[in-house]
DNA sequence: GGCAATTTTGGTTACTCTTACTATAATTGA
DNA sequence: TCAATTATAGTAAGAGTAACCAAAATTGCC
């Protein structure tokens, strides 16, 4: 299209085209049930920018790799995990946001995909290699990230607030088995205090997606809990509904 | 981290890092509500792959600028328009989705992060410029695209059917002025069949942000239709709130 | 063992919202 | 002028919600 571009340069476009590395970033959450806390995943870095900080676990994307094969990639570096899920945030990717762009070659980008992935605890198994700091850092006690990571974690933790409020992913932080109760603080522990304890349970389980298993567990003192399971298929008639489960 | 990559590869990672361009691709919606119909902006390729193909408008992103201006920027370069809703929608990363890949130089990859746009019909004027052809397409008659644009079309038009669930964009490819009848049509070409019209009214007049300017329109046969024009100040109360608009 | 505190569980009641439906008003076209 | 059409208003039954209250089953302490 030649004569029309509005900037400060040549029509053959590629001579100011940028090139980019492209990164994936990974924002995993987790819950300690016990301690009714939000948990993130954070890695200790060893390498070039931001060494001996905290950052979320990431890697650039290489050659034949799809993004989330990536993703994935770095995960399966990180911990053990059965059932994970998994799901794209936001990506990151103006100029200036790794200082490697200024002291490396001419003119490279960073970019970065960001993936949003909820694990549950227990099936969880930290990766330690001696060498690598990695932990599950409580929500509210993350230090200041490399790069721009603490951003990129207040997005996912926004999406987090966002999914729970219509859809269940509830059940993929929470153990297989949970009583209402773990289920409720979870809501209240990230969405603060929305509705009656009483109600809430009885709404949950009239929807009938909730099985009670019989069994019972006490923590503590008071009555003892049933332990539920969710049951995705009888969940299947809400999917994709815009159904509301403050 | 010496010795714990789980590939076919030498541990100096930079030797397998993938290189990017890195493109914007803007999915870009409108209605017309004379016809009633959800429109797409399209634009004919006019260079190396896929010559002669429709294509979402699309650009590389230059040096120096950030993901959001190339989006703009190829905006303006085909409409103009006084307001417009942009978001982020999707990036999509995976090998082999452009042609140029395999043919150009070693191992260069294009990844494409793609934009979410709406626009008012009236308010978007087209720049033809006699060369490149772009058109307003109904959804429903959207021909075979170039690259993977279908499906990158395809997520667009969910996450719109998901927003205008929960979130005022009606407001956003509506006309400054509309009466609750075009507010209906839009929802329900959408949507699909969700609700009674008189109910739909009396729901959406009650929560107060639609204001009635008392100027009545006839279109052909019927009772003359207020006009009315969103309130973006009385509809604060509801932003960030789960709240259904069903 | 008994009692208080605690937590789970299962309600009740008033109120709001939704749904399905009916009726009336104001226009166009024949 | 009348029929068709579209906008607007309202109503009644039913479903769902919110704010409570009470009983049941445990722990911890005396």
């Amino acid at each position: 299209m030649p004569g029309r571009t509005p900037r400060k340069s040549t029509d053959s476009a590629s001579a100011q085209l940028a090139d980019f590395k492209v990164g994936v970033d990974n924002v995993i959450f987790s819950v300690d049930t016990a301690q009714n806390r939000l948990l993130v995943l954070l890695v200790m870095r060893h390498e070039d920018p931001f060494v001996g900080q905290w950052s979320l676990p990431g890697t650039l994307v290489r050659q034949g790799e799809s993004l989330e094969d990536a993703a994935y990639r770095v995960l399966s570096e990180k911990i053990r995990v059965e059932n994970l899920y998994l799901e794209q945030l936001y990506t990151f990717g103006g100029p200036n946001r790794d200082p490697r762009e200024a002291t490396h070659s001419f003119g490279i980008r960073y970019l970065t995909v960001s993936y949003f992935a909820l694990v549950r605890l227990a099936e969880a198994e930290l990766i330690a290699d001696g060498v690598s700091g990695i932990a599950w850092y409580p929500l509210k006690q993350v230090p200041p990230l490399a790069f721009d990571h603490n951003q990129i974690l207040e997005y996912g933790y926004r999406r987090l607030r966002n999914k729970l409020e219509y859809s269940p992913v509830a059940f993929e932080v929470l153990p297989e088995l949970f009583t209402l109760s773990d289920l409720y603080q979870l809501y209240t522990t990230i969405l603060g205090e929305f509705s009656d304890y009483s109600n809430f349970r009885s709404r949950l389980l009239k929807l009938g997606f909730l099985h009670d298993t019989g069994v019972k567990v006490s923590r503590g003192a008071g009555r003892p809990a049933s332990l539920y399971r969710f049951d995705a298929e009888a969940f299947a008639p809400y999917k994709d509904k815009p159904m509301v489960f403050i």
